[in-house]
This record gives structure tokens, C-alpha cells and sequence, in this order.
DNA sequence: GTTAGCACTCCCCTTAAATGAGTGCTAATA
DNA sequence: TATTAGCACTCATTTAAGGGGAGTGCTAAC
């Protein structure tokens, strides 16, 4: 069977009404509601053949019809029609340009849960790729090494390395000058053994301790960074009674507490992302359980200087992709605008 | 009319029943399962008069009786006995010593409420009234600057300054020197304006821009760090009817997700705690308008050097006290044992 | 002071009937 | 041949009624 024009239209016309209302759309709806000046009969055999065809079913027998996971994905795919929307706080909120990444982002969480009326989280950027800028250790105590880190993006990390023996005041010395002449504008992904070896053979003339301190650096440097994710609007999902029985939102809510799972979307989500930057993921299409009744809808963004991080939506199937795509959009913009164009 | 050792026990039963079942408990049930050995009828008696004193209430007429407020407080703060409770993995956790903090503190956080079936929440200790160790300011680039600030317990914070004009050197060697003579061995909180004062006049000879330093390490140390609170368990609300109701579960989840007010409540937790650092929060007693439903339990914990930090449990008003409350204490113990003694 | 007996209350569950939205099918129509 | 009107049918949802049961308060007897 083909997908002509006008069950096209009648399929969006079901969809854009379901998701509005949240209710099974009846034949008759369609016919006085659309510009297609059928009758509900002609309707009710179009809708017939657009269920057989996979688009849409009905919860049970004479009820109206609501679109299938395949029908929201012709939608999302070929119907929707983004809503320009323009997230006035958040604009202000990114001029004010927080110096503290994690409030901005807690905001900006917080904002667009707002906005949309749906649960949504944010990844902080990873640093995995930022170059580093900068490198120095310090003695705090006999037998305690600060090391600082700072990488591009003026994202600082910090550990406190233990070593047995004492380290005086010149051979630290040396040691800062020869990490930050090696691996000053790498990139924590192009530390590699290698490397770390050459370093060793020059500081060989001091002792084995420095060998020691190296490897602490190295791994401090490439220590797996718990990606960072913050959530906001969790409670929305009680807004949609089709995610609000106890057992799925009971589940939902520990999804969005635990993060584990939220980090391991959000990443592929990431790494997946085609040019645009904006993926959606329709029921069944996510890898996270809870999530089997719900869309998410990922944008990637950018702070500059190679700082990617990732924003998601969660919502119900019949979620205002419009909406949510049209807004995730606009964010982009206005990042780039604020950071992409200076690099 | 008096509450005398008959009225106690039969209120104390009525209680224990209470929090086993979930359901109004009658005369009948108490009659049968206590060794008063006193008829229904008389337990009827008695029971009109525990609820003309305020301990029990009726849910509606011809219904059984549930403790209100003032008797779970009574049972509370008399009549509790406290079981001998230890949490293995708690102990297994500690003995590891993560090195981070963070991690630390988010596994308690998940093995009590694993444990205990309620919510729960853990502030990180403040550092306020820890001592500075070491600060160290380093140039990272043109006119930034990078203060690395280490207080007791290792705990690290870092600022990146901007400077108007360049530092050179030697005044940046001078500056550290400084700082590090006059603020080591304080804690944050005794930092002053007239020390503040001191440090600039003593840096005078340089040059202006210091005193700009100054001002800005001074902020940077006493910067309002935002108390940092892991949750778990939150979802363990659904387990319990009287708080699984759309408009209650959503209150606290919000609550739990933004974290705001539970920061507050564990600070007052954390200074209002008595001898004992444990404390009971029945129903209405919290300030926390979405947790008025709930009973709250907070203890504080030490992990030594001056590093305290509180942890609260959230259940229904019929929780646990006895195994809470034991779970807590066991818990300050073991910290004792691991940090306490040491100071 | 304690207890047996009894009428009464009120929640809760089950069942039955009424309602209404929506369908599929058939036959008539343009 | 495509469209439409008409109609019987289905099924979730709401409403009402009735029975059962747990538990109470009160009274009178022990």
C-alpha cells in the first residue's frame, strides 16, 4: 500500500492532535478539524489502512488511534515543523557568562525544564580533548605532592600524590619545568607511554622517585574524570499520566538520581551525533530501560575551545518535538554566538 | 488524666504494630498479641483515653487507631529501643578510604539507603573551619592568575584571578611567601579585614595591583562554597503509600532534585544537633514544607580535623526509628574508630 | 475495675447498569 | 470507483447499590 498525500496528512493530523491532547483521535475529529472536507467514514477507511501500514493503533477495540513509535518517527523525520523559539533567560544568562561552569549549567538545566515542561539534563564538557595549559607541583606536607592541571578552558583539575621519599625544592623545580616542556599543549588523549618513558630518561639523572612522581602526574592527568551531569525538572514526568504510574516513575526518577545511565546516553548520544548536533530518540530507540515510554532529545553543544558537552530532554513519546528541536536549536545559536565564532 | 505504665504500654504496642503494618490498629489485635492479657473492651477504654490525651488518633469513625505527632515523639524520646545495627559494607567502604571525597560520600549515601529503604541525603563536611595548609598562586597566563588553595583534610579549591597588569616573578614569589606566613594554621572563618589590612601594607612596597591579589585570594578563600549534598534512595518514597501520591511524590522529588532546602535543613540539623549529633525530626517538626508528611533523622559524622558533615534519612512518619536511629550511630562509630581517634 | 454483648458506623469491594465515544461494515449515492 | 450515511457493536468509564467486615462506643453484668 502507499503512503499518498493524504494519508500524509491525515497521519500528522492524528499525530499533531494526539499529541496536544494526549487521547486517542477519532475518525470524526479528523473530518471537522483538518481543511480535507472528508467525512468520518472516508477517514475511518484511510485510518484503517494507515494502522495496517504500521503508523498508528488503537490502544483497544473501538477507540481512537494513537501514533506507533514508527509514526512519531515519520514525524520527527519528514513532518515536523521546528517552532523558532528563543529562550530569553538563557540568553541573559549566558552574557552574564557565570565564571563557575557548574552553575551555568546547573541554570541552564534548570531554564529549559522550565521552559519545556519536561525532566532535562546537561553533561559538562569533557576536557578529554582540551590541550593542557598548564602543570605544577607543590609540596604541601613531607611525603604529599599537589599536583595542579589546568587545560584549556580554564578547567582545573587537582590531586594530592603521595610519595615515600622526600623531593627537595630543586628537583621539584626541575620536575615542573621538564612536565610543562612536554606536555604543555597536548592534549590528555595524546599522553601517551611513549612520552612518559622519554620524561623518565630525562629526569633519569635525578633518582628513581621522580620516575615515581611521573606516573602519579600521568595518572592524575588521564584519571577517569566522572563525567558530571546535573538534572532538573525530574518531577515533570508526573505531568503525563502516561509516565506517572508508580512503577515507571518510581524507575525514571532512580535513572535521573543514580546519573550512570543518563552519562552513558548522553555520551553516545555525543559520539553518534550527525552534523546538526540534534538527535532524538523515539520509546524503544533509547538503550535505557526506563526510558522505553519516552522520547529524548539530545543537542550537542559547544563552549570553545573543543569543550563539547551534551543536553537531553526527557519526555513523554508524545513529547512537542517541535518545540523541544525548535528550542535546543536556538541554544545552540546562541552558544555559538557566545563562544564558537572566537574559538 | 494521667499516663500511667499500663496506658504507656499499650501505646507503645499500639506504635510498634503501627509501623510493622501500615494499618489502623485495633483494640482487638493489642488485646491478643501483648502479654497484658486484658480484654478488647478494656483496651477500648484505654485507648479513648490515649486519645483524648493526643497520642492516637482515629482515621474516621469506626476505624482503628495510628499514633499521631506527639506520639511517635513520645515513643521517640522514651520509649525507643534503639537495635544493635551494623552496616557491613558501610565498614568495608571505610576501611578502603577512598581517596575521593566525592565518591566517598555518594557510596554512603547509596548503601544506607539500600539499607535502611528510606531516602537519603549526605552533606560534605565544611571546610570552614578547617585550617589552611598551603595557597599558592602561579601564573598561568598574561594576566591570569591560578590560587591553589589546600586546607586540612586535603581538601583543595582553586580560583583562576584576573589581573589587570602583569606580575612578575619575583612578586608573585614575594606574594606567596606572604600570604602562606600570615594565613597558614588559620581557619577560613578567622580570616579578617584587619589581617587582610596587614597583608597590604606589608606588600605595599611592591605595588597596587598586589593589594588587588590580596582582595581577590581573600574572596576566593571565603567564597561561599555551595554545600555540596548527594542523594539516593529517593525513589524509596514509592514504597510507602501515605507518600507515593502524585502531588507528594512530586513535592519531594523536587525537593531531593534541587537540593536547596535540603542544604538548609541539614545545616540546621548539623548546628541545632545536641550531645548525641542525632536528631528526630516528626511530621511538621521540619521546616520543609513537602516533607511534612515524612519524618527526618539526621546525625552528624566526623571524618577529623574539624571536618563535619551531617546525614539525613527522609521516610514516612511511620519509619523505623529503632533501626534508623541504631544504623546512624553505628555509622559515627565506625567514622570514630577510622577518623576520630587520629583527630 | 473488667468484661461480654450488641447496635452502629464507615470503608471497601463487588456487581450491575447506564453512558458515550468510536469503530467496522453494508448499502446507497455521485 | 470513491465517498458517504446509517447502524449494530465494542469496550472503557462512570455511577449506584448492596454486602461484608473491621472496629468502635455504650450498657449492663460480673
Amino acid at each position: 500500500m502507499e503512503l499518498d498525500e493524504r494519508k500524509k496528512k491525515i497521519l500528522q493530523a492524528v499525530i499533531r492532535n494526539y499529541l496536544e491532547t494526549g487521547e486517542p483521535v477519532g475518525s470524526r475529529t479528523i473530518s471537522k478539524y483538518t481543511d480535507l472536507n472528508l467525512s468520518s467514514a472516508t477517514i475511518r477507511n484511510e485510518m484503517a489502512d494507515l494502522e495496517e501500514m504500521g503508523y498508528i493503533f488503537q490502544p483497544h477495540t473501538s477507540a481512537g488511534r494513537i501514533p506507533s513509535d514508527k509514526g512519531y518517527r515519520l514525524y520527527v523525520d519528514a513532518m515536523m515543523e521546528e517552532k523558532e523559539r528563543e529562550v530569553v533567560e538563557m540568553r541573559d544568562m549566558l552574557v552574564e557568562r557565570q565564571d563557575k561552569m557548574e552553575t551555568l549549567l546547573k541554570q541552564m538545566a534548570r531554564v529549559l525544564a522550565q521552559n519545556t515542561q519536561y525532566a532535562t539534563m546537561i553533561s559538562a564538557p569533557q576536557t578529554k580533548r582540551s590541550k593542557l595549559k598548564f602543570i605544577q607541583l607543590s609540596r604541601v606536607d613531607a611525603g604529599q605532592i599537589l599536583a595542579v592541571i589546568v587545560v584549556e578552558g580554564n578547567v582545573i583539575k587537582n590531586n594530592i600524590l603521595s610519595v615515600q621519599e622526600e623531593l627537595d625544592d630543586e628537583t621539584l623545580l626541575k620536575l615542573n619545568i621538564l612536565l610543562n616542556t612536554y606536555l604543555n599543549g597536548l592534549s590528555i588523549d595524546e599522553i601517551n607511554l611513549a612520552m612518559i618513558a622519554v620524561m623518565k630518561q630525562q629526569a633519569g639523572i635525578h633518582s628513581a622517585i621522580v620516575s615515581e612522581v611521573i606516573d602519579a602526574v600521568a595518572e592524575a592527568i588521564r584519571a577517569e574524570e566522572d563525567l558530571e551531569i546535573y538534572t532538573s525538572g525530574t518531577n515533570n514526568i508526573f505531568r503525563y499520566p502516561e509516565l506517572a504510574d508508580q512503577q515507571k516513575a518510581s524507575e525514571l526518577i532512580n535513572t535521573f538520581e543514580e546519573k550512570q545511565l543518563l552519562g552513558e546516553l548522553l555520551q553516545e548520544a555525543h559520539t553518534g551525533s550527525e552534523e546538526t548536533g540534534i538527535q532524538v530518540y523515539i520509546g524503544a530507540e533509547t538503550q535505557v530501560q526506563s526510558m522505553k515510554d519516552c522520547s529524548v532529545v539530545t543537542a550537542t553543544y559547544e563552549l570553545g575551545g573543543g569543550m563539547k558537552g551534551t543536553i537531553g530532554i526527557v519526555g513523554p513519546k508524545r513529547m512537542d518535538y517541535d518545540k523541544v528541536v525548535g528550542t535546543l536549536r536556538a541554544i545552540q545559536t546562541q552558544l555559538d554566538e557566545l563562544y564558537g565564532k572566537k574559538g
